[in-house]
DNA sequence: CCTGTAGCCGAACGCCTGTAGCGCTAAGAC
DNA sequence: GTCTTAGCGCTACAGGCGTTCGGCTACAGG
């Protein structure tokens, strides 16, 4: 047997236990840890429960304080991730007037973000964990934007139709070129933005002002 | 020490030895079981080694014969699975002699194959592997939807334009449905083939024949 | 029949993983 | 000052992994 996992163990006492009452800011920091991880390893898989207990210098073993096992872990990561996704588009969606600009800026979102946190981007998109846990909550992203589409027909801003059909051609052109960069990040893509328009103007049929 | 990985040995002397000049076989077969462990795995990093030699019923240190290491039998596995859905494509755009007919077989093989093989589907187009080894040959699909558009074009039956541009949206936009699906694959997603005809009509300019 | 070697296997090393059980320590109520 | 308990750490178990080194064995050439 060999001696043991030194790795494992924090540096000394340099971490201070936090007050009574207080325990839940240290979820709030394991879930910062396995964020950052994520979105350097690309891969909810890869993610393992010591490597977040590593980061910010705890034992391995108080992660099970908060989180039941690994894959709870992982779900609550993807599960804040989403949220800051969601609560990024509003912001964007409510800085505009007209429907067709706060459509726009809601769909740009996921461009400037999947940029920003490309490895984030395939952890919510292309992660296996759905096939363990229920991870419905994403669909929350393409409701959103199916009201923003409709919000556009109902201005006459765009062709009458089914905003659903239509909403769900735009979100999967945007997600397939927000994917293929994220996934082959040294081609030489052209603009997302101008691409982007070009979905908005031809699958939506909105007139997207100029840039 | 524990006493030995019983596991990894062969079930006995079930496996006959391939004759001398022969060798060559056997690296074919673990090609066969990587694709077979990749389609239900859809993660490249996931595909052991040693889950291979298992899945063939050889030791796994045979597997060294034919290949340096993992990362070089997932990338010779995913180079099989390319040529293979190339050779598909390839097929369907050559069954047919209108130029439109021929680019929407070609784009609707990406439909049906993702379908029969998701897991491989993800392993093609989401792999991590990309960040340590060569994997341009990926781009190969991607040219050869290029050149379908510019024959539309040069046919008269799509409006003049970048084809380039042209196929870059038009395989996002694919890309994106079936990614969804494969990502999502509970939802109640409405027909591809639908989506993939509004998809030619719209981002290339071509009247699709009715179905 | 003898022998070289192609084709493959066994055992082991050293690493990493999730998780269980128990132990410690300091904060705060009394 | 005493005692309870929240908040965490330590050790260990039982596996998985890639990879190396040194074999064994049966077939082909002589």
């Amino acid at each position: 047997m060999r001696i043991m996992d030194v790795r494992d163990a924090a540096p000394g006492g340099t971490r201070s236990r936090n007050r009574r009452g207080q325990g839940e800011r240290l979820r709030e920091e394991i879930i910062d840890a396995a964020l950052r991880l994520l979105d350097e390893l690309a891969d909810d898989e890869a993610l393992s429960l010591r490597a977040v207990a590593r980061e910010i210098g705890i034992a391995a073993t108080s992660v099970y304080i908060h989180f039941a096992d690994r894959d709870s872990l992982v779900l609550a990561a993807m599960r804040r991730c989403h949220d800051d996704l969601v609560r990024a588009a509003d912001e964007a969606d409510a800085a505009h007037d007209d429907p067709v600009a706060k459509l726009r800026a809601r769909v740009l979102v996921m461009g400037t973000w999947s940029h920003a946190h490309p490895g984030l981007y395939k952890v919510l998109h292309e992660s296996t964990l759905s096939r363990r846990a229920d991870t419905t909550f994403r669909l929350e992203i393409g409701e959103r934007a199916t009201a923003a589409v409709q919000r556009c027909m109902d201005a006459g801003l765009a062709p009458a139709g089914d905003a659903a059909t239509v909403s769900l051609d735009l979100r999967a052109a945007v997600h397939g070129a927000v994917s293929m960069r994220v996934n082959l990040p040294d081609q030489p893509w052209p603009p997302l933005e101008h691409q982007i328009d070009r979905f908005l103007a031809k699958l939506v049929g909105v007139t997207v002002p100029a840039s």
